[in-house]
DNA sequence: CCTATTTGGTTTAATATTAAACCAAATGGA
DNA sequence: TCCATTTGGTTTAATATTAAACCAAATAGG
């Protein structure tokens, strides 16, 4: 026999978390500029924290989408002149993303309205419980992350 | 002036949250029956954990998708059998859907295939913290479903 | 050096999803 | 009763995503 209560508590634990992460993506979305799916604001938001040229496989790994995938939003994202690709001139393979002025413009209006999903959230949780969940949180993504074979 | 502390957790958070669903997802995914997806398996498990026909309509409320998505799954697990769509004898407009023999087979199978994860996670957490970390959970979620209007 | 393997990236085909338009049946006032 | 609105469901078209095959350039081991 398996473990019935514990299993039902990690199957709730990750019902929890996949309701809220699909209803805090639909109104992320809802949100959005009409032209930028989330995908294209993630890798925005990927730049103006940690800025620097990417290449598309690495940008895929970071984002935890497949190189496919990232060529699709990369390449929407280009012809919206939000980002630049280059070749790289040292890997003949390779390219190199960077963010553009406009690429940067848009994330920053981006940011402006999704603030009321942020200001509503902020007025309905205190910053210390948001932090106190955290720390659990971070450890059961880290174990997935390195339970992923 | 925003306040970026707050802004920030807020948005780690849900950053958090986001890729343990997507972790979580993915490795459920590739542990289920090969022609069994994961809209699919929450059909399933959705009758077996409350039973009793349902409306089309109302299983895509309970399951966060639209109308159109739910058409889609319906038709492939009744295509493979694993539900009957029946009128109903009540409401001309509306359809019946029950689990069938073979879809609870089909759900007791993937449930067996996806045990090793079940093991995996149940060894490296205790019920405790998971319990532990429900209660906040749930307060977000409930926050959500009724802020998206 | 060579060759085998790995790595970066795209393409193709299939799947899953949404939004929007639509149809038909039910419901609720006037 | 009748019409307007709501509700249940499908269809169509578009978007986003994956897996798999593929190509070209880089790397590693012999």
């Amino acid at each position: 026999m398996a473990k019935p209560v514990t299993d039902a508590i990690a199957f709730q634990f990750f019902t929890e978390i996949a309701i809220i992460s699909q209803l805090a993506e639909t109104a992320l979305e809802r949100h959005l500029p009409d032209a930028m799916s989330l995908a294209q604001f993630r890798v925005l938001t990927h730049f103006v924290r940690l800025g620097g040229p990417w290449g598309p496989a690495r940008l895929a790994a970071a984002l935890q989408v497949t190189k496919a995938a990232m060529t699709f939003t990369l390449g929407r994202l280009e012809a919206q002149g939000f980002v630049h690709i280059d070749p790289d001139p040292d890997d003949g393979r390779a390219k190199l993303v960077t963010l553009s002025a406009a690429g940067r413009a848009a994330h920053t209006q981006a940011l402006e309205q999704i603030s009321p999903i942020q200001a509503q959230m902020n007025n309905e949780f205190t910053v210390v419980e948001l932090a106190a969940a955290l720390p659990f949180l971070q450890r059961v993504r880290a174990y997935l992350d390195a339970a992923r074979g």
